[in-house]
DNA sequence: ATTGATTATGTTATCGATAACATACACAGG
DNA sequence: CCTGTGTATGTTATCGATAACATAATCAAT
């Protein structure tokens, strides 16, 4: 910490009691005009800076939240933050940002760090590795206000701001039947998130209201990146070798990269042999040579909507904890085979 | 702030002072062993979580950086951040995130913010519009550890980690140059800046020293951003109406994005009515339907050594301030006028 | 037995800001 | 002239952790 000047050594400049300094520094309206002006103008010439790890000590505040994401680098969760540090600029609180790079152990580490910065509240999106609920019950019972997004644990007493996983998955599982596509496999993701598990459902109930037969042997965890999607992508082929899969429902775009390549390796083309849909729709699901037909999430909302709903549990105790649900919307590019132009 | 348990708290259930019970979970070694797992017990079982502001108050140094940029949203700032934070976690500091949204006025009121948090140091890549170099040196000459990354400003005290910008846009220039086109244009940023003044120095440089006319009509301001690009090419393609340049070397991909469109919009095509090169190899730029030649920008390198730098600063006192240049690297698509495949 | 060293623990003061209480003075109203 | 009501200011205590100093108890050495 640099040398930093303090209330006390402004008082001792001008012949007053520190109390005084604070109060005029704070505006407060019986503190005399003329001693109001001198020290506002002392403050300024020795370049005061108000220290706010004394006041948060006596205030029990900070004005600060913590922000516990899986990746920083991807598309989907730097938009998200743009979208929390929107709000929590406005709102004048400062933002820590730690990354638990997909480790649940590093997770834990992260928001024992926050809670000992003493954050008024975590924004989390869980690592594909979340295991230990109690860990994150145990804190938010203590008080310690929790916004999970995206990727949320529900039930445990914090709110959640996600996306219609369920129905958008469901929809575009529906899209690839009525391309007339029997087999259809799914990469899912880890089944205690509720993310992987909403789209896993909405793909079983797409294939189920439809009279498809559907078959445990065609889901394969694959995870968030794309080489989860290539290995995952890769046993599937061997597995079905003599009757590989007309489709694939990835539960990410990454994923659903990783699964292209494997498919173009195996020698077959994509939609003709196999189509392909991904979700969250990637800056270069659009660009690339077959473009993906996906699910557009509201990256940016969700960060705006999850830390709106922080600082107001903050605000207020009383603020009631809620599940939300924003609407996503599906793209239709090339590769489920549609011909380019068309749309929902 | 949740119901925290306190050191005093800790010490009234064990009928010890709160001293003893600091020194035991700080493990010093002038503790009784028995006292001492007493404590590590009562303080689990109670749910302890030190508290680091007051920790912060009397050592004056929180552990916590702040990271200025320009723009969350930006695969580039994504991937500096990611290496910022591999380093800070390993060396066991918060980050602190903050967005100037490229406005120099928020940039101030946010290092103002950062100050009162009392960071130990800040990180920053300046805004578009940054004007007020006093404003910094005043603050780095109070002894706030700085270090600039990409957009750098030099010579006031401060240490700075960008890249080769220079050379690099001298050897993309010369590669137009080498394709035969003689009029070339540049689409430049703000001249106060020092990684804006580099580009343009080597773009101007190469032309010179292969005995091509330099034109100050072929140097229009775009600034950082794809619309920014738009206009700017737009402007220039007025301008020059008769006699249009042949090849345009944009300060960055976004700009030279912005530019592409331009050029189509005016009936030619890229690149043979006119050749279009970037900087920065964003995540599209590949991907396009004619793949941008650019520069590609160690970006995960940047944030490390960037970060690095500053925690070294703030260790050592004597730290030398060091203006680090990284290597880019040039990536040969076909925007330029090469055939597919070829690569410098 | 007395002294000094060693170990385990307690007490007080501090970091910087401020809430809560105390004081001092001016002026109006009886 | 006295009391009450402001107004402007000062003093003390506090937030939680810990450095610096103080004390008490134990044990070895003289």
């Amino acid at each position: 910490m640099s040398s930093n000047v303090t209330l006390k050594e402004i008082a001792n400049e001008l012949g007053i009691s520190a109390m005084t300094v604070s109060r005029a520094l704070n505006d407060k309206n019986n503190v005399d005009e003329k001693t109001k002006k001198r020290v506002v103008s002392k403050a300024h010439s020795m370049g005061y800076t108000p220290n706010h790890v004394a006041k948060s000590l006596v205030s029990r505040k900070t004005f600060t939240i913590g922000v516990v994401i899986p990746e920083i680098n991807h598309a989907f969760f730097s938009e998200v933050i743009s979208g929390i540090e929107e709000v929590t600029y406005k709102r004048n609180y400062q933002l820590f940002l730690t990354n638990s790079a997909e480790k649940h152990e590093r997770e834990k580490s992260s928001i024992n760090a926050l809670q000992s910065k003493r954050v008024d509240g975590i924004l989390i999106s869980c690592a594909e590795t979340a295991s230990d609920i109690d860990f994150y019950e145990r804190i938010i019972k203590n008080g310690l206000p929790f916004v999970f997004f995206d990727r949320c644990i529900e039930g445990i007493g914090a709110s959640c701001v996600s996306v219609n996983d369920y129905e958008s998955s469901k929809i575009i599982t529906e899209h690839l039947i009525g391309h007339g596509y029997e087999s259809i496999a799914h990469l899912s993701g880890p089944d205690n998130m509720t993310l992987a598990r909403n789209r896993k459902r909405g793909y079983i109930d797409a294939l189920m209201m439809h009279d498809l037969l559907f078959q445990e042997s065609l889901i394969v965890e694959s995870g968030f990146n794309e080489t989860g999607g290539y290995n995952a992508m890769k046993k599937l082929l061997e597995r079905t070798a003599d009757n590989p899969p007309r489709a694939v429902f990835a539960l990410n775009d990454p994923a659903a990269f990783g699964a292209m390549k494997a498919i173009r390796e195996s020698g077959q083309s994509i939609p003709d042999d196999i189509a392909v849909v991904g979700f969250s729709d990637d800056v270069r699901s659009e660009l690339i040579s077959c473009p993906l037909t996906t699910v557009r999430q509201p990256a940016f909302d969700i960060g705006k909507t999850a830390a709106k709903k922080l600082i107001d549990t903050i605000d207020n105790s009383e603020e009631p904890t809620e599940t939300i649900k924003l609407k996503n919307e599906i793209i239709i590019r090339q590769s489920c085979g549609c011909a380019p132009g068309v749309s929902l």
